[in-house]
RNA sequence: CGGGGCGUGGUGUAACGGCUAACAUGCUUGACUUGGGAUCAAGUGACUCCGGGUUCGAAUCCCGGCGCCCCGACCA
């Protein structure tokens, strides 16, 4: 998708999103001015306004981190090919994705070296020379980095072929200090997702067939695209002690004894920035949360005659200066073009606040506030323009969750028969049904319909019923879903 | 890797096998303008993806390649 849609108009661009819901996607990403496909197939180029959704993130979650006792630290790109080998389901989980260098140098390596598809064979490998007492735990870990995985079919910030994420690794000396922090780290990301960009989310466990290769157990957030399907917004996985018996991370205890250490890995990466666009977007745009927006307010001037232009800039830069005193990310956009011009501009990179000022505006020392997400104008004067605006702030990045927390309840249904269920499939919804927790019915309901089990939720009533397609007994209801 | 669609100025499209490949938009210059993408004038810009073939004649038909998009399998 080429830069240049972004100045095409945007009515004639995005429509029939619910036809051709990844088109509408596309023409989001490349109006907006995110991002675009690089020389190399399904390896994308992030640009300077998208890149800043992903630095906000990263530095919310930096934040978190520390307060969590976790420690940014950095391992290599290259992992020798024996290393992914060491742990059976690993291996037969990213063996058909990883990329392989072979050559280097001019010659042919004696052993391949993979390019890091995630972090767990290196870093355990280390790890094991890291640790050798009780005292040394729990270690918390956490890099950021790009992996690649050689997907076979890439869309961009969803499925890219390289990708930037941040991925945490721990060890612990129990099971329930592992997974305690695993759930700790995903109640994290739920606070990011929910709070910062206003998507909600539904916390769970995966089922057997779709948790992460060598997890023990792996919990997910669940969120729903405005075409009904399910986005994973990131993952935490209780690794057990698959990979510390595989890489011998292993620690002697209070007791002397050897012991092997319970870890987890808990990660997220930029195709949250695709869940925040597919959730939020509207007809003209990019809709923003105003916590996660690099830029909140943008003041765009309004200059009918020459006279006024001095006058009209010079309050513009006053505002702004006001705005970032008190804290407000905010923008000025004074070029000498038609004021509808700008404004569908920066409707279309989505900045919750657009703030106009003209001579009718100056003259009675107030100015016109739009927001975003519903077009509404109100007229502000100066002394109250900062509390508005951050009034005003506040109620978007409310009214954008509970708008898409709305949309998702009434696209969340309940069943208990077959019909209804392939119906409220094809219909893009999450379902909610009974399932006895058998695999081969779980891979046969995807074979019939496409849905999968997005996660075993952990908010649900116990419930005695039935399997939706064996018929046999079931306590709790999980959610079935289309994904991407 | 399967199924479908498509490759034409920077971008979006048009052209029955037949005139100098058209229209819109963008870009440049100038005028006039500025409360929702203005307007006017002049200019700029394409070996019609590549390689073969059929034909008096190919953007158009045929064969082969390459590339893109959509839908599947795979996946954060």
């Amino acid at each position: 998708m080429s830069s240049e849609l972004k100045n095409n108009k945007v009515e004639k661009k995005i429509t029939g999103r619910n036809e051709d819901y990844s088109q509408w996607y596309l023409d989001i990403v490349a109006s907006a001015d995110l991002a675009e496909w690089g020389p190399v197939k399904g390896c994308m180029v992030i640009k300077p306004y998208g890149y800043a959704l992903w630095e906000k993130t990263q530095q919310i979650l930096n934040e978190k981190f520390k307060e969590t006792g976790v420690q940014n630290a950095y391992f290599p790109i290259f992992i020798p090919e024996k290393f992914l080998n060491k742990e059976k389901d690993h291996i037969e989980g990213f063996a058909p994705e990883v990329a392989v260098v072979t050559h280097a140098g001019g010659k042919k390596l004696d052993e391949p070296l993979i390019v890091r598809p995630t972090s767990e064979t290196i870093m355990y490998e280390t790890f094991s020379r890291w640790i050798h007492s009780y005292r040394d735990l729990p270690l918390l870990i956490n890099q950021w980095a790009n992996v690649v995985r050689w997907e076979m079919r890439p869309r961009i910030f969803l499925r890219t072929v390289e990708f930037l994420w941040q991925e945490g690794h721990t060890v612990h000396e129990t099971e329930s200090e592992a997974d305690g922090r695993a759930r700790q780290m995903l109640e994290i990301y739920k606070d990011i997702a929910e709070n910062i960009m206003a998507i909600p989310v539904i916390t769970g466990t995966k089922s057997d067939s779709e948790k992460f290769a060598g997890a023990f157990k792996t919990y997910s957030l669940e969120a729903m695209m405005q075409d009904g399907k399910a986005l994973q917004f990131a993952t935490s996985h209780n690794l057990g002690q698959n990979f510390a018996k595989a890489f011998d991370v292993k620690f002697l205890d209070k007791n002397n004894t050897v012991q092997y250490g319970w870890q987890t890995s808990w990660g997220l990466s930029t195709r949250t920035i695709g869940g925040l666009i597919m959730t939020h977007s509207d007809d003209k745009g990019l809709v923003l949360p105003p916590k996660i927006a690099s830029i909140q307010t943008v003041i765009t001037t309004i200059v009918p005659s020459e006279k006024d232009r001095e006058m009209i800039n010079q309050k513009a830069q006053e505002l702004n200066i006001l705005l970032k005193k008190a804290g407000v990310r905010t923008h000025v956009d004074s070029r000498d073009i038609r004021p509808g011009e700008k404004y569908y501009e920066w409707e279309k990179k989505g900045v919750p606040i657009r703030i106009e000022l003209g001579p009718r505006d100056v003259a009675s020392d107030s100015a016109m506030l739009v927001r975003r997400d519903t077009g509404e104008k109100t007229k502000t004067t100066m002394s109250s323009l900062v509390g508005d605006i951050n009034s005003l702030l506040n109620n978007i990045q409310q009214n954008l969750y509970v708008r898409a927390l709305d949309y998702r309840k009434a696209k969340t249904k309940k069943v208990d028969s077959w019909d209804e269920f392939v119906k409220a499939i094809e219909e893009g919804n999450f379902v909610l049904a009974h399932w006895s927790g058998e695999k081969n019915v779980e891979a046969q309901i995807k074979e019939e319909t496409g849905a999968t089990i997005r996660c075993i939720p952990f908010d649900q009533t116990n419930e005695s019923g039935k399997c939706i397609k064996s018929g046999m007994p079931s306590t709790g209801r999980v959610i079935f879903a289309k994904s991407y």
